[in-house]
DNA sequence: GATGTTTTCTACGTGCCGTAGAATTCTACG
DNA sequence: CGTAGAATTCTACGGCACGTAGAAAACATC
């Protein structure tokens, strides 16, 4: 019923999609948990069962994908930060009735540099 | 423990601060009942109770502010939901580290007419 | 085939949210 | 004032998403 939108993230599952966006390569479930304690400041450390429940997880929410011929298993990102991050901006843009209105907000708080940036963008 | 981000709002706290910002002057909970059952298509009704117990959680969260003077007390938005939508938005991009690949992703998927009224926008 | 590794299954605790009755407080009106 | 009706607060439950992880099963390797 909840009409699903794309922002559904726990805090782990953020976590998890940091490094494996972050890793250069497909990741194994024990690297990932290494990655994912040295990024932790508390040093924190989930069971192995728990990094490949949010994995799966993951997976059946289209975030991931996991190449199951390879023995341990490994997990990449469907997409990439930058576009998971425009689309959700997009998503959220979308939400309001009068999206000019938003714009011009969102226009306004941005900073200088990132202003240069858009006119560029937008020029190109 | 979670970092709440500003992105928390349910089904109906939703659709609650619709009504809300929709309206042109401060709500009383049973008008705002009343748009609900409006907007809703189902015609579902929540009890008066449940609207007032979300109208106080929202209060709690920073969303709406209520007049307890007034004598059914008048609830309103703290802020537009365009500014609301905007702050989102920037919360987003904050959440990625290359803020300026996300930017690019961003304006690649506006609309043409967006686009200009982006460029009107910054040049202003 | 026995052993260590990897994966899947199952499940519990917690917190948020929708839901709303019960109890209380408040306002008018007679 | 006293009381009825209206409004507000209190309390609470059920469901669901997530973090958590053990138990069990499937695999690989020697």
């Amino acid at each position: 019923m909840a009409t699903r939108t794309v922002v559904n993230l726990g805090e782990l599952e953020r976590a998890i999609m940091d490094v494996i966006w972050d890793a250069t390569a497909p990741l194994a479930a024990t690297d990932l948990r290494e990655q994912l304690k040295a990024s932790a400041p508390g040093g924190k450390e989930p069971a192995i069962t728990t990094v490949m429940t949010v994995l799966s997880r993951l997976e059946a929410k289209g975030f991931v994908v996991r190449d199951r011929d390879a023995r341990p298993h490994l997990y990449s990102a469907t997409m990439t930060r930058e576009d998971h991050v425009a689309e959700l901006m997009h998503e959220v843009l979308g939400s309001a009735s009068d999206r000019d209105a938003v714009l011009a907000r969102f226009v306004g708080q941005v900073t200088p540099h990132e202003a240069e940036r858009l006119r560029r963008l937008l020029d190109a």
